[in-house]
Formats: C-alpha cells, sequence, structure tokens
DNA sequence: CAAATCTGCGAAAAGGCTTTCTCACGGAAA
DNA sequence: TTTCCGTGAGAAAGCCTTTTCGCAGATTTG
C-alpha cells in the first residue's frame, strides 16, 4: 500500500462557482464583511456543494493562531488527565479546536522538546496537568509567551489555575456518613507528603472534631488491609465508618473487613475518594466515593485557555471546583435524589 | 491575568543577521542547497544566538504537511491507547511531530467532527485504535486520501493493520507454566465474542490439548470468583495452574484462592494477561502476566503512518507483534534472564 | 584562449487564506 | 443638476517559509 495526495478545493474555487472573488467568498463564509444575504448564501451553498474545508495552516498563518491547545502532564498512566482531556477536548471540539496531549514523565528534556515543539506548532494555548496538585511540572511555563493554564497540578503564584476542592470533598463524605447515623468515624489516608493528604485529613478533622483519628500511609491497596489490622487489633471501641483517602486503600479497607468477617455496609460503613470506576466498581461491595469532577475541570481549563487566547482578563489564582459523592454500596444509604 | 504576544523572530532576521538572503538562511537550516561549510554554520550560529523557531504553519502551508499526525481512538479509559500513544508519540518526536488524541466514544458524529478537523489540519496521518481487536471505529477512514494505519482496531481487508499476537502470548503463558512443572491447567477467560478470547483459547488448546477446559465467562474480577467455585465445587481433581484470559480475571481467581485457603503459587500457579501494572501489582501475590507491548507497537505504527506519508510503499496486511511474559508472584519461578 | 562546467548564492514565486483599502454605483440631499 | 454618502464587492498586500531557477564568477577542459 503507497499513498499519494490529491488536489483539494480552495476558496478560489468556491469563489469562482459562486462568481465572487476570494475576498467576498472569504468573507461571506467568516459571516464578516458587507454584502446581500443573497451572496452570503450562494457562497457558503457553493463551498458546502465543493465540500470546502479551509486549510487550516494558510489560515493559522494569517491568524497567528492554530486553533490548537497542548495538554502536557506527567501523568503517564492517564488516571487525572483522561478525565481532565475529554473534558477539554469537549469544550473546545465544537470551536474547532484539537488536543496535543504530551505525556512527560518528569523529565525536563522531553518536557523541553514537547513545549517547544507546540511553540512552533503556535499552539493557541497550553494546559498543564500533573498526577498530583501539590508538584510543579519539570518546565517552567512563566515566561512563554502565550496563554498557560494549570489543572490539577501546582502552578506559579500568579498563574491561573484549576484544582478540585479536597476540602470540600472530603466534607461532603463526612456529611454523608454522619447522615447515614455513623458517629465512630477514623480516616485512612496517604502520605502525609501529600498535600491533599493534609488538606482532605484536615477538613475531615474540623468537621469530626479535632482529635478524630486519621491513620496516615501509603496509596495503596496494601495499606488499607494493613491500617485495619491496626485498628481491630487494638483495644477499645471499633469505628462503624471509615473514610479512606482514595479508592484503592478504600479496597484494601473492605476487603481486609471482609477478611475478618466485618460486614460492610451494615456494621462500618466505608467510602472512598476519587471515583476510580474501575477499582471502585469491581470492589465487593462496590465503593461510594467522592469524585472529583476531572471532567468538569477540563472543561473550565478549556474555556479559561480560550479566554486568555482571544485577549480576555482572567483573574489569576487558584480556583477550587467542588467534588461530588456518588453513592455505591458501600456506605448504605441510597442516592440522594 | 490577560496576555498580549510579542514578535518572534523569523528566518527573515536570521537571514539579516548572517548577511545572506532568506534562501540562503532556509537552506542552511534545513541542510539542503549548495554553499560553503562556513555559510552554513554562520548560519546556524545566527539562528541560535536569535533562539530562531521555524514557523511550523508557514512551513507546513508549503510543504503541505503538519508534522502532526492523530490518534483516534474510542477506548474512552486509555487503557490500551495511553501506552499505544506513548509509543507513537516517543518513535515520532525526535522528527518533530505531534500527536492529536482524540477519543470518540463510539459516537460516529464525534468520530467525522474530529475526523474533519485532522483532516482540515492537513494531519501527516492517522493512527486508528480501539480497545478491541475485532471491532470497527464507527467512522470510514478508507477514502481519507491520507495514510492510515489501525493499531489494536479490527481493520478494512486492504489496509495496514497491527495487532499484538494473541496466540503468540497464549503459548508463551502455557509454556512457562510447563516449565514449572505444572501439570493440569485450566483457562479462565473472558467472553466468546471477543476474538481475543477465541485466539488464546485456540492456541492454549493447540498447546496443552484439544479437550483442555476451558471457562468462558465475563472480563471481571467476579467471574473470576466464580469460575474458581465453579472449579474447586466440582468432583475430580483439582488444577495446579490456572491461566487467565486477563489480569482482572486473574485476580479475581487469587482472591478466591485466598478465600479457599488455596496457596499462590505452591499449590496452584495462576498467569494473567494484559499485565494492567495497577491490577496485577496489587494483587497479593503480585501477577505473573503476559504483556502485549502496546508501547511497541505504537512505535511501530509510528513508523509505518510516516512512511506511507513519505510516499513510500507498505505492504498491507495484518501483522503481529509478539507478546512478552513478565515474571511477577503468582507461578512461582524466577524471571528469565 | 575560448568554451564548457561547476560553485555559491539570491530573486522571486508559491502555498491558501484574511483583511484592508479602494472603487463604482445608485439614491438622497442641496 | 450637482454634490454627498452609504453600500456591495474586488484588488492587492500580507502571513513566513521553501524551492526552483538563474546568474555571476571561478575553475576546468579542449
Amino acid at each position: 500500500m503507497s499513498f499519494q495526495p490529491t488536489k483539494r478545493v480552495r476558496i478560489y474555487d468556491v469563489a469562482q462557482a459562486a462568481g465572487v472573488s476570494v475576498a467576498t467568498a472569504s468573507k461571506a463564509l467568516n459571516d464578516t464583511g458587507r454584502m446581500t444575504e443573497e451572496t452570503r448564501a450562494r457562497v457558503k451553498e457553493a463551498a458546502s456543494s465543493l465540500g470546502f474545508r479551509p486549510n487550516a495552516m494558510a489560515r493559522g498563518l494569517i491568524q497567528r493562531r492554530s486553533f490548537t491547545v497542548g495538554l502536557l502532564t506527567n501523568d503517564t498512566y492517564g488516571r487525572f488527565t483522561l478525565p481532565l482531556m475529554a473534558g477539554v477536548s469537549e469544550e473546545l471540539v465544537d470551536q474547532g479546536i484539537s488536543v496535543f496531549l504530551c505525556t512527560i514523565e518528569d523529565d525536563p528534556a522531553l518536557a523541553k522538546i514537547h513545549v517547544d515543539a507546540m511553540l512552533d506548532k503556535q499552539v493557541d494555548g497550553i494546559i498543564a496537568s500533573g498526577k498530583r496538585i501539590d508538584r510543579q511540572l519539570p518546565v517552567d511555563l512563566a515566561n512563554l509567551n502565550i496563554p498557560v493554564v494549570y489543572a490539577f497540578t501546582k502552578a506559579p503564584a500568579d498563574a491561573v489555575s484549576l484544582v478540585s476542592d479536597d476540602a470540600e470533598g472530603s466534607r461532603e463524605a463526612v456529611e454523608w456518613l454522619k447522615s447515614l447515623g455513623r458517629q465512630r468515624m477514623v480516616h485512612v489516608t496517604g502520605p502525609r507528603s501529600f498535600a491533599s493528604v493534609e488538606e482532605r485529613a484536615g477538613a475531615y478533622r474540623a468537621s469530626v472534631g479535632e482529635n478524630a483519628p486519621v491513620f496516615f500511609g501509603a496509596w495503596s491497596e496494601q495499606w488499607g488491609h494493613e491500617a485495619v489490622a491496626q485498628i481491630w487489633d487494638a483495644t477499645g471501641e471499633k469505628p462503624d465508618a471509615i473514610f479512606c483517602g482514595n479508592d484503592q486503600i478504600a479496597r484494601g479497607v473492605v476487603d481486609a473487613l471482609r477478611e475478618r468477617g466485618v460486614s460492610v455496609p451494615t456494621d462500618v460503613s466505608v467510602i472512598g475518594f476519587d471515583n476510580w470506576e474501575i477499582v471502585a466498581a469491581a470492589t465487593r461491595p462496590p465503593l461510594t466515593t467522592i469524585d472529583m469532577n476531572l471532567k468538569e475541570l477540563g472543561r473550565e481549563a478549556g474555556r479559561l485557555v480560550l479566554a486568555l487566547a482571544a485577549g480576555e482578563t482572567v483573574e489569576p489564582g487558584i480556583r477550587k471546583l467542588p467534588c461530588q459523592l456518588v453513592v455505591r454500596q458501600s456506605c448504605g444509604g441510597a442516592p440522594r435524589s
């Protein structure tokens, strides 16, 4: 199989078919300039019957933009980036804007290559993303001379930035457990070195009590198991609700409880964080959890980067978007209507 | 925060700085044309000291290509597409080629929008991918007049197509179990409606015996549990090795065996398929499994699409790339050196 | 020594579109 | 009737590179 391209239809052809000049054709198709509605319609008619599609490079060359945004991330696995990208793409697709996805694995050299490529291609803007919100990407995007929006990654102080509201998500989790009549909660979460961990734990304590128990560990099922062992092997009253820092921990907790003969959700409610479908749905019972609304985050990032590209003024600073409770079966209770 | 772009340095500036014409400058930078090495060096020197980066749209306009390839997929979750994309990107990045990722969720209208956008942007080629190799994307890419390579998705008969070699992977799994001295294997796998399932099961039977037991079910942990229940509740000799159709099933199997007090890998070896890190590593013990080498598939897809774009002739048909055994602990045995 | 060849480099066109500026025309105002 | 103005449309100038072609001058060949 080989392949040789054929000619495309140009605006010149459209103009000829409609019996006007290219200038008029251009204006007709872009709904600019002045002309009779009749002329405009005639041109559009000709364009669509010829199947004319403007050459994006010619247009981009003169307009100094590419109708393209770059999405830069170090989240190789795509856990956070893909939902985000889905949002970005969804928001921008009807404006004819495509998304370059570049995954750089914490490699500054690779990052630079990709950023340079984006710059060469005159992307309208860059959305920087990552796998945790308290680490910067290994590349400086500050003085790039093109719009940059940070989403789900750490941003310089004066940048436009978007993250999910961990504290609010935490409160939603606690409120839900409380509403189910749970009295004795514990929080099993990841390493203290993560800002999200502190944020979620802080909000949990603010809501439950400053001495409410928190177990810090790793982001793993393994740690969920261990934590249950620690809690159940200790003397004293057992909790009736466990709020986990992510879904993997929650899965470990649920499995460990089942192995101990503790019933979820009858004896203990377990709630996760992240709504990682693949983990949450496979857990027995399926996890009630907090969704970070990454897709919506992506949409908003798309909107903002476009606004900046259009020359609009956008207030810098961190925007926090609310999370959302997703009710499955690990807590009991029915979805709120 | 708002934003206004400043001027870029053009090849004209480089030419001036080097005291040559733009024509010479262009040829110098692209290592084409004839000139003294001294002139070439002087131009390159000027370019780099000015930080010149050629405008990709101007270049693309005249060369009729964009140094961009589109990656189309319906694998929303990215399980298969992301590793593939990593390979594509890795292969193409040093040629200055970027990748548009477009996820279309089995929506023909959305697919058409994205494909049209790619066409407008004059992508050098399209790589079509998906989440299973026996389903086509909901869009016809056949007469697009640009190079198309299919990777990990069903392709039209006369297309260039790339898939992992399921049968070969299956044989690797069986060989490994045999080499560990396992005698009584069973195969627990997904729904028969998947071509991969038939392929893997066929190769397994060809290798173990045409009456070797196969349990078809769903691609879920749940089914792994159930299958173990069926097998262990039945009368007769128990297997000493279970070859699973994917890692999720394998995880279900391992969990179910542990709950029954059957030791993995001492009593039974379990091997998965897919090497889905997040599942394979979290299983206790971590899964030995078959990796489909998606990244390599991506690299090859990148190479092929580029070859086609360069006008080279590529033999159409399906290319099967070998899988690879990844040894962890669920089978026993040590990694082959 | 004339003719042919080679060499290094530049002028100019091309690529497809947008945008500004100008123009011709017909009707309204003087 | 003359002047003025609003209107629809087109000519042409970019946008930034690449690429073809031609031109001098230097070198080799006959």
